[in-house]
DNA sequence: TTGCGGAGTTAGTTATCAGTCACTAACCTT
DNA sequence: AAGGTTAGTGACTGATAACTAACTCCGCAA
């Protein structure tokens, strides 16, 4: 396998890991296990633990921005709103990437904190192109697209707290185009 | 000093630790020199590390709670979600407060992964009580309830990943009642 | 056949962390 | 003053972390 092919596999399983653990509490091991390559031979693809979770924070955006685009594909304007949400929710059935969603906001923060600038830009970058795909699927109306990113934000936290889907704290959280 | 009012301390202080590091990436001893006390007598005021980022848990949720109850107090029905939102915009000047919510979200998710069943119970019994001070406070109905609470949670995102208040991102988000 | 670059590993270093143990100093009560 | 309790500490430990150095293996071209 390549060296490219290689920093991609581990990119995917690092994803996975850190969404469950959180930076600190992710070692390189068990990123390397899952991986299937001896732990050192990370630091060989890349520079650092930091770069690894770049490359995974990365790779969890794009995905994001990827499903949206797809997901508006072909779709009536009256209806992208429901086929944005509808993709959504089917993304964060897998709860790795909805995690790394969160992981990611408490590691940009903690990295501002540390004077490491150099993470949050590359963070807002492929966020604001996140922003962007959905403000222009979504007819270019601000309240709209804040209506939506806020309610998909929501919806990640109360999963992460363990709420039940019946639960009343979901009652007003609207999925579908109003 | 007695051993209640240094738990009360110590929960402060590893507030604002556990905020700016998160659970793993916050060591005990960090906690204890900033509470001015010896690292192992953290082990006698508290039965582990878990314990103690509850209690900063707690603190963080109940603290939010009680600052809208205070907001609210004597505000003619109307303007009470303008006054909570100014509540709320003042209470996250202090990151640490807005950062402890996110590290409770994914501590608690991360709980729950492990099989700590218990932390996620008494995190949703507080955040359910918080929610339901909301609820009533802003009349009771959930469209309203749901939009506060999801623009709350899309500020702490914007704050997280260090947007400047004056980014595009931040149209549309509505912080006073419409 | 030989040599070379890239993929990958084994063995090791240094540092840090949660938690324990044995202890002391001050204070209260009788 | 004796006896007991409560607040608090210094020294330590086993485990685990990120990261490094030095090596092996293998396909391929001259």
């Amino acid at each position: 396998m390549s060296a490219e092919e290689r920093r991609r596999c581990v990119a995917a399983v690092a994803m996975s890991e850190f969404a469950r653990g959180g930076y600190e509490g992710t070692s390189t091991e068990s990123i390397a296990r899952r991986a299937e390559v001896s732990q050192p031979y990370l630091f060989r693809l890349f520079s650092n633990k930091r770069a690894i979770f770049l490359a995974a924070t990365r790779l969890c955006l794009t995905r994001t921005r990827d499903t949206f685009v797809e997901a508006a594909e072909g779709v009536p304007p009256n209806q992208v709103y429901g086929a944005l949400a509808g993709a959504y929710l089917e993304l964060i059935a897998d709860t790795d990437l909805l995690m790394m969603q969160m992981q990611v906001q408490v590691a940009t923060f903690q990295a501002q904190q540390r004077g490491d600038e150099e993470f949050g830009q590359i963070v807002r970058r492929d966020w604001n192109e996140l922003y962007d795909t959905v403000h222009l699927l979504l007819g270019g109306d601000p309240a709209i697209t804040t209506e939506f990113l806020s309610s998909g934000m929501m919806i990640n936290t109360w999963v992460a707290l363990g709420y039940p889907p019946e639960d009343r704290v979901w009652t007003g959280v609207r999925l579908s185009s109003g």
